[in-house]
DNA sequence: CTAAGTTGGTCCATATTATGGACTTACATA
DNA sequence: TATGTAAGTCCATAATATGGACCAACTTAG
């Protein structure tokens, strides 16, 4: 299969990769969080190739995850920005964050350090369960396919059933 | 500057993407943590090639994410299993689900329903600050270069200062 | 007025990767 | 003996990525 037939899959985050599973996606995403803006500046910032840029936020921009604005009328010059739906991908990115913050560091420590204005306090990013606040822990989740419906396909790539003691967690 | 440099770069995205920002390899991961393990099943369940899949579980391998484990002596056959670092995506790929499940649904729905079985609900994922609990939101965090140390090179891409009102989480 | 600079791109030839299909190895089963 | 299974590798072709040159539409310095 192509990757673009990747958005067609019945899986959440076959249909997201198909957007963010890219390199250079990410890590201009996480430019964007840092408030980086301008085609020049981003160029400069990830050292990629400008036609490989171009592409890049052409197709965050047809997703809706960036939008331009103009800040320039003579000559028109726009300036990329993240929308709600883009917004809405900062959990993703600080958790790649976190995770990256623990098994990438030289010893010097994390290059950025995040801060939490409310507390006072540098922080990492952990996980909440929406339901009842508290950190979901990989044990504890289980996953299943979404009720048969006759309106709609079956779900074909489902959780996959293990005997016990086989825990998928498990080393 | 090529992709395989970006694991180079003082950023912990970069880092991470460097491995994780490919679409199958985010895929690919998806599935170990529905309980997937072994080289046909994923390749019938992704639909990809087998040559590509070798590499993303090689590649997966050498980062330590995935471990190969013997589960057959005659002829000897290997599963791919999540390590501790690679389970400790699960808050990544968690988001990525969210997200995925608000923008990219079907009219049925989200495809695979997760269940947080301490507290008997479905749920979705947020992220929380490590040292006081609440919600991230991202106009409550800032971020901060390391200090600067003689030892250590100075870090290049950092937040940009953005006149106030312009916001980097405005519209 | 002219030359150089700025910004945000596009175009192109050349690398680098991905793709599907055939093939391989080493057994097990009918 | 023939067929099947699991986990790959090999190969020719197709699709992408790359860096550098180039371009358009201004602004600024001299």
């Amino acid at each position: 299969m192509k990757r673009d037939k990747l958005s067609d899959q019945q899986c959440s985050v076959a249909r997201s990769s198909a957007v963010l599973g890219d390199p250079w996606t990410l890590t201009l995403l996480s430019d964007c969080f840092l408030g980086v803006r301008r085609f020049e500046e981003f160029q400069q910032r990830l050292k990629l190739s400008r036609t490989t840029l171009a592409s890049r936020l052409k197709l965050l921009e047809e997703h809706g995850i960036l939008a331009q604005s103009q800040y320039e009328l003579k000559p028109p010059r726009f300036e990329y920005r993240l929308t709600q739906k883009g917004r809405e991908l900062f959990p993703v990115i600080s958790t790649l964050l976190t995770w990256g913050d623990k098994y990438y560091s030289d010893e010097a420590g994390p290059p950025i350090i995040r801060h939490h204005k409310t507390c006072g306090h540098d922080y990492q990013a952990y996980i909440a369960c929406s339901e009842c606040g508290e950190p979901l822990e990989l044990n504890d989740v289980e996953a299943r396919k979404r009720p048969q419906n006759d309106n709609h396909p079956a779900v074909e790539r489902g959780p996959v059933k293990r005997v016990p003691g086989e825990n998928q967690a498990s080393r």
